[in-house]
DNA sequence: AGCGCGAGGTTTACGACGTAAGCCTTCCGT
DNA sequence: ACGGAAGGCTTACGTCGTAAACCTCGCGCT
């Protein structure tokens, strides 16, 4: 067994050109072809058995089609990555309750921004680990908001509102490295039990914990999920902290 | 060039069995065999390649030794990079200013046992997101915090301190997630700038930032390398909110 | 009608990987 | 002296990413 990474990778017979809906009809296209279809199903490939387990033969199965032909498409597997990660960063964008720009205060602003974050790596755990892994194009673009409209959206919000240049910069890096933690646990600590069957399966029992008293004794807590509520407070004191940083770094500047 | 993950491979030839320091001397033993040694190595190596670069092959190689003998010591690789990440948390518990219990308060306990995690993952900027990518045993080793020693020195000093069970899972959950984000961040900014030889260029020139003008105004403020000030802030607000957590969860228990 | 030609797919092939299986050597206890 | 195991080496298999060459249509020309 070469290469057990992340899971078994169990290959099932491809199907393919299965439903091609029809509807949309600009001029002259056929059947819709591809690379937003590729990008389409190494995201969901990804979803399903992990991202080392995505494979471009695995990939090109899954769509009818040899490996080589997703070539065409992609220069190769590292840039159909990045793709993965900004179809994912584009469908935070496309959230209706995100707003680009403030309209009930900065607070609001980026409590939206947050939970919509957050409501793309929930749906997506297994993939959002890569919004973290790969290597940013530049220093500005800190995961998970690894976009340039994203991160416009932010300054420009802020800026708007007030907020100094510096206090602007304290306050992006404040909220990144925020989501960032929050989000992999939480998405980690999901990702973990869902597991091929291991039923409930207590994970009690076992060896270890007679020499953690301190760890035994509160394991059942620390087992718990309160990852939800938990968000919610650390955002709101994060939201505090970056209020205080909007005070302390009020200074004179042109508007 | 079949697989450009992280950087050129670059494949030096083999030295090993360098430098045998001598000193030490229980009965019966040659000179040091291996398998922590195999351990120090592949940290090394990946430290120099990054993780994604790391081979038995070059692993094996770099120990003057063919790939398949280190099967010897070591199950497979996934199980080595398990070692790996488990020796980085040891050094980081080896740390003197890291104190495995409570001596002037738990602020100063946490912040010395913060600081101490901070200095591993700087130590070692390619490792330390391995820390965080592999999945975790149980769910209450949170990254970066993961082994049951650290948990316990955390659980059992913030118990010792006062701290409500619920007090205490909070704060762990914070602190964790407060680590992880922060330093996850900050040691990706550091590997992004040691590339292999990049001078400074400036980044600036280039396309894009016409269409994104408040992200062009901040460009030189956002590329700042404002993380040691940042962490300490930061750190200092978690641990006023870590104070609110104590508070707002002290009810009536049991010593 | 013939024909080239390019878009989009396939085949084949190479080198690197993780690792199973078996072989060879060296050295120890008896 | 010798058996055996400890520790390394060699060979081999299956899988990966991908370069290169090759088919095979259907279209627009003349």
């Amino acid at each position: 067994m070469p290469n057990p990474t992340d899971e078994p990778p169990a290959d099932p017979p491809p199907d393919a050109d299965a439903a091609v809906v029809e509807g949309d009809s600009p001029p002259s296209e056929r059947v819709p072809l591809e690379r937003d279809r590729i990008v389409d199903a190494a995201l969901d490939l990804v979803e399903q058995l992990g991202p080392g387990n995505l494979t471009m033969r695995r990939l090109g199965h899954a769509l009818g089609v040899e490996a080589m032909s997703l070539y065409r498409y992609v220069p190769g597997k590292e840039e159909l990555l990045d793709s993965v990660v900004d179809r994912l960063i584009e469908t935070m964008y496309a959230d209706d309750d995100v707003l680009s720009t403030p309209r009930d205060g900065w607070q609001d602003f980026l409590q939206r921004m947050a939970h919509g974050v957050r409501r793309v790596a929930i749906a997506h755990p297994k993939s959002f680990p890569l919004v973290a892994s790969r290597p940013p194009e530049a220093p500005w673009l800190r995961p998970p908001l690894r976009s340039l409209d994203w991160v416009e959206s932010f300054v420009g919000g802020l800026r708007s509102e007030g907020f100094s240049r510096e206090g602007t910069a304290s306050a992006y890096r404040a909220f990144t490295s925020f989501l960032l933690g929050s989000l992999l646990l939480e998405v980690a600590a999901r990702g973990a039990d869902v597991g091929p069957l291991d039923v409930v399966e207590d994970t009690t029992a076992e060896s270890s914990l007679a020499d953690y008293p301190g760890v035994d004794d509160l394991r059942h807590l620390l087992a718990q999920d309160r990852a939800a509520d938990e968000f919610e407070l650390a955002l709101e004191d994060l939201l505090d902290r970056i209020a205080r940083i909007k005070v302390d770094t009020q200074d004179a500047e042109e508007s």
